[in-house]
RNA sequence: GGGAUCUUAGCUCAGCUGGGAGAGCAUCUGCCUUACAAGCAGAGGGUCGGCGAUUCGAAUCCGUCAACGCCCACCA
């Protein structure tokens, strides 16, 4: 006997129930079992900032589909969750946060700093969780992990010791981005570059005379976006083979402001058709300049503090913000008649992707990690098909990145982070990178050391995840068995940051790729396409989608519609969609049910199935392998596309409607308990099929269901069955509903109401067609509005006004009772009639044509010789009808 | 400047390896048929961006042009 289902779906409640219920009986804890095959997906861990958005939404429904799919198939399923300190990120926040108390960082000192971060993490740290968990995520919770707890510290330290033994951690004063709002330097990865409306200054500046001093007559004209940076020019450049300034080579310019000569230098790096030809260069503040200058052996003047206002080296404009000195130095510049122009000019300007500062290249010592030979393994894994990028096209953003790498500046000037395990010497300033603080100074002997202030970049421990997360760098069990992971799952957005460097910190540390595949998604756009942010204030939040329409609708939505790797649209009409659609998978269960109440099925019911039973069985068959091979194929909508259809048009507006009589009013036991039999064992399956996208509902209908099943998540996944495969039902039903489909047209087409039930006549020739329809009967005439169904061999008893339906091999009569519009069938058939000849011209077409005929393949010559006949025997039908008509 | 993607019904998008154009929403017409009006039964609506090539056959493969947005690099 079953329980029974609410009246009405409402998600609210159920799914924190069931959620809970999953917990208590630890079905997302994985552990080691050698009699099990493995499937390991690691998190893309939150910031511990963060708040679930649509893409953590769409992101972890993703992974929560495959790991329970993977589960139900009978893998040992992990999937490893943890969150990300998100060093600048969470920095910037508790900044904010202490600026709102009226505290500066410098206040609290670092220790201080740090302990406010720690009861940051505490708080929200389990905050994302929380919202994870809402959606449904199947994590093993038992082994979350943050990037700064003991064992990450310790493979981070590990990493870093390892590769700067190996000389692939340096340290060197380069040109590097710094953020003078964060204060800190950041990597080629975290500047994003934007079009800004800005100018071009043409600027002269005099050459210098043979007495040393700047020449009133002769002049060297150039343009700059950032007049300020003249403060450290030390050179100007000009192409060798420029014939326009041959003549300056060897000799000096003035620099005028700070009043010196400068020499102007021959590089190819100027191109001889932009502007003048001529370029300023400031090596400390221009990554080309910095190459020039190194080229050229010239000084390298800093003119910034880290605040990004002029230092000392500035002269009278010490002190000033960037842009207070270049409106400053402009004027003084026209004022000393050396300003050519002003045009306005659109450039790129690279901005801090935090918090959208222009950055300021500048030299600074940072620590380095040398690209050249560490990328390569991560190059030839992809190239080689070793790594699958899905959809392939991401290879190319791949290899865009790996063929253009350049070092990446890992140090940053933040304290909440991996602290660089680097000592300094207090008294020789050499320098130890260890694991722990070294006792005794290898060179002078000295015991005083002070650590690195510096911390990592974020990505630096993100880039280790899915080995450290398994107990790297000790030899786990876990790690052993689990890793490489099998599918990582990410947005295209941070290839860049995080793929590339947990691959080659793969291969390097483990000597074998983290995962197999990588499964790639876009973003979640707004309903005009715009990208979701704060500033716009278009956010949609999915706690509040889920509170309203349930996490499975907010799934569904967010996996249906849409192809790997490309973005999608966010609207609520495709919410309530997917909701409805909760509502009607709901409804048809509850209908199972209630039909079921009181009745035990025999075992031998599927003894008795009838024509629908396997047609339905059939049809569900067929689903079970195409929805499983799109699956296995991560073609997520796909599958639950397929599942959605046949649940929605086969099942429910079919199946259960045919097999209402015999649940109703049937003396036939048999044939009604084969229908309980298959309608339960349909819906099982499908709900199966369904659960690994909606995991609420279907677990609430399948406990209900079947009280003795402890859950549908451990269940096992349906397999296509040879047994189930019934081609002759299949094709018997379908000449049924094509029946059924005319005969509610022509009603539909005649306005003729439901409620008016008429007589029926299928007049068939063919032996075989008519015990099809004597079979379906009952559920024939149901659906076909039918006060009674004849069936015959030819048209004995019927008027000559019936309306009529042509379908292969039968044609359907319709005698209603009064007249109807003569005019309006003849119309109708004429219309038939043209479609069939049209049918008809176009599969001649095809066999005439004597290339087709012995080109294309002998199945689709067979198929289309077939359409002809069938087309053939219709149209003669239908002009039957017309004549007797006319 | 380079690269990848995309252009399909009024809207948002599917369409896997070439063989008669699909879904959801919207629109129109009937239905309170005892699972569901968050529903049922019907209907209308597209020379699949343009041109060209390959093929017996192209929304699909190739080339080219155009438009939208994206990524990367760079413009001193």
């Amino acid at each position: 006997m079953s329980k029974e289902l609410e009246k009405t779906y409402d998600p609210h409640g159920m799914e924190d129930r069931i959620y809970q219920k999953w917990m208590e009986k630890k079905y997302f804890h994985a552990e080691v079992d050698p009699d099990k095959k493995p499937f390991t997906i690691v998190i893309p861990p939150p910031n511990i900032t963060g708040q679930l958005h649509m893409g953590h939404a769409l992101d972890n429904t993703m992974q929560d589909i495959l790991i329970r799919f993977k589960r139900m198939q009978g893998y040992n399923a992990l999937w490893q969750p943890g969150t990300d300190h998100a060093s600048i990120a969470t920095e910037v926040k508790i900044i904010e946060k202490l600026k709102e108390e009226g505290i500066d960082k410098h206040d609290l000192g670092r220790d201080g700093f740090l302990e406010r971060a720690w009861e940051w993490k505490k708080e929200y740290g389990g905050r994302i969780i929380g919202q994870l968990k809402k959606l449904g995520s199947s994590c093993d919770w038992d082994r979350e992990r943050f990037t700064m707890d003991e064992g990450c510290n310790r493979a981070v330290t590990e990493v870093f010791c390892k590769m700067h033994e190996k000389g692939w951690i340096y340290k060197g004063a380069r040109i590097i981005n710094w953020c003078p709002v964060c204060n800190t330097s950041i990597s080629d990865a975290e500047v994003e570059y934007e079009d800004q409306a800005g100018h071009f200054w043409h600027i002269k500046y005099p050459l210098v005379d043979e007495n040393g001093k700047p020449s009133t007559t002769e002049f060297l004209e150039f343009a700059t976006t950032r007049p300020e940076t003249m403060l450290g020019d030390t050179a100007v450049a000009v192409h060798p083979d420029d014939e326009r300034y041959t003549y300056l080579h060897g000799r000096q310019v003035w620099l005028p402001i700070v009043n010196k000569a400068i020499p102007v230098v021959e590089d190819t790096y100027v191109d001889m058709e932009f502007g003048t030809g001529v370029v300023k260069i400031t090596p400390g503040h221009d990554p080309n300049d910095f190459e020039v200058g190194k080229r050229h052996d010239l000084e390298i003047v800093n003119i910034l503090n880290d605040d990004a206002t002029i230092n000392k080296n500035g002269g009278v404009y010490e002190g000033m913000d960037r842009y207070e000195a270049r409106k400053a130095i402009v004027e003084e510049l026209e004022k000393q008649g050396l300003l050519v122009e002003i045009e306005d000019y659109s450039h790129n300007v690279g901005t801090h992707d935090r918090c959208k500062t222009t950055v300021e290249p500048m030299v600074k010592e940072q620590w380095f990690v040398k690209m050249d030979e560490l990328i390569k393994p991560a190059v030839k894994a992809v190239k080689e098909g070793e790594i699958r990028l899905v959809p392939e096209r991401m290879q190319k953003t791949y290899f865009n990145w790996t063929d253009n790498i350049r070092d990446w500046c890992i140090s940053r000037q933040l304290w909440w982070g991996h602290r660089i395990p680097a000592y300094y010497c207090d008294e020789c300033k050499e320098v130890v990178v260890a694991k722990e603080k070294p006792a005794v100074c290898p060179k002078c002997g000295c015991t005083h050391f002070t650590q690195d202030p510096d911390t990592l970049d974020t990505w630096f421990s993100s880039a280790l995840w899915p080995f450290s997360t398994l107990g790297w760098p000790d030899e786990t069990e876990d790690l052993k068995y689990f890793y490489p992971t099998d599918v990582l799952v990410t947005g295209y957005d941070i290839i860049f940051f995080w793929v590339i460097r947990m691959i080659f910190s793969g291969y390097e540390q483990m000597k074998e790729k983290p995962f197999k595949t990588v499964l790639f998604h876009g973003l979640v756009r707004d309903s005009q396409g715009r990208k979701m942010s704060k500033s716009l204030g278009n956010g949609i939040d999915p706690l509040e989608i889920i509170e309203k329409y349930g996490a499975d609708a907010l799934r569904l939505t967010l996996i249906t519609g849409n192809a790997p790797g490309n973005d999608m649209r966010f609207y609520y009409e495709r919410v309530e969609a997917a909701r409805n659609f909760a509502n009607k998978v709901w409804n048809a269960s509850r209908f199972i049910m209630m039909n079921m109440e009181g009745k035990e099925i025999p075992k031998d019911a599927g003894k008795y199935l009838e024509p629908a039973d396997k047609w339905i069985i059939s049809k569900l068959n067929r689903l079970v392998k195409e929805a499983t091979d799109n699956m296995e194929r991560y073609e997520l909508g796909i599958a639950v596309q397929k599942v959605y259809d046949f649940i929605w048009d086969e099942f429910c507006d079919w199946y259960i409607e045919m097999v209402k009589p015999r649940l109703y009013n049937s003396d036939d036991v048999n044939s009604q308990n084969a229908a309980l039999y298959t309608l339960k064992l349909v819906l099982i399956d499908a709900l199966k099929l369904l659960h690994p996208y909606m995991p609420f509902i279907t677990e609430e209908i399948f406990c209900t269901l079947q009280s003795e099943e402890e859950s549908i998540m451990i269940s096992s996944w349906p397999l296509a069955d040879d047994n189930r495969a019934f081609d002759k039902e299949e094709k018997e039903i379908e000449i049924l509903k094509e029946a059924v489909r005319g005969i509610r047209n022509v009603r539909t087409g005649m306005n003729v109401p439901p409620s008016r039930k008429a007589q029926v006549y299928v007049v068939t020739e063919k032996p075989e067609i008519a015990s099809v329809f004597e079979e379906g009967k009952l559920f024939f005439a149901t659906l076909a509005y039918a006060s009674e169904v004849l069936v015959q061999e030819d048209k004995a008893g019927i008027a000559d006004d019936a309306v009529s339906v042509v379908i292969e091999n039968a044609t359907v009569y319709i005698p209603f009772a009064e007249l109807v519009d003569i005019g309006q069938e003849i119309e109708r058939l004429k219309k038939e009639e043209k479609r069939l000849q049209g049918e008809i011209a176009r599969s001649n077409g095809m066999l005439n044509n004597e290339k087709f005929m012995s080109k294309a393949p002998a199945a689709k010559v067979e198929e289309e010789k077939g359409k002809l006949e069938k087309y053939t025997r219709m149209l003669e039908q239908v002009r039957a009808r017309l004549e007797t008509l006319q």
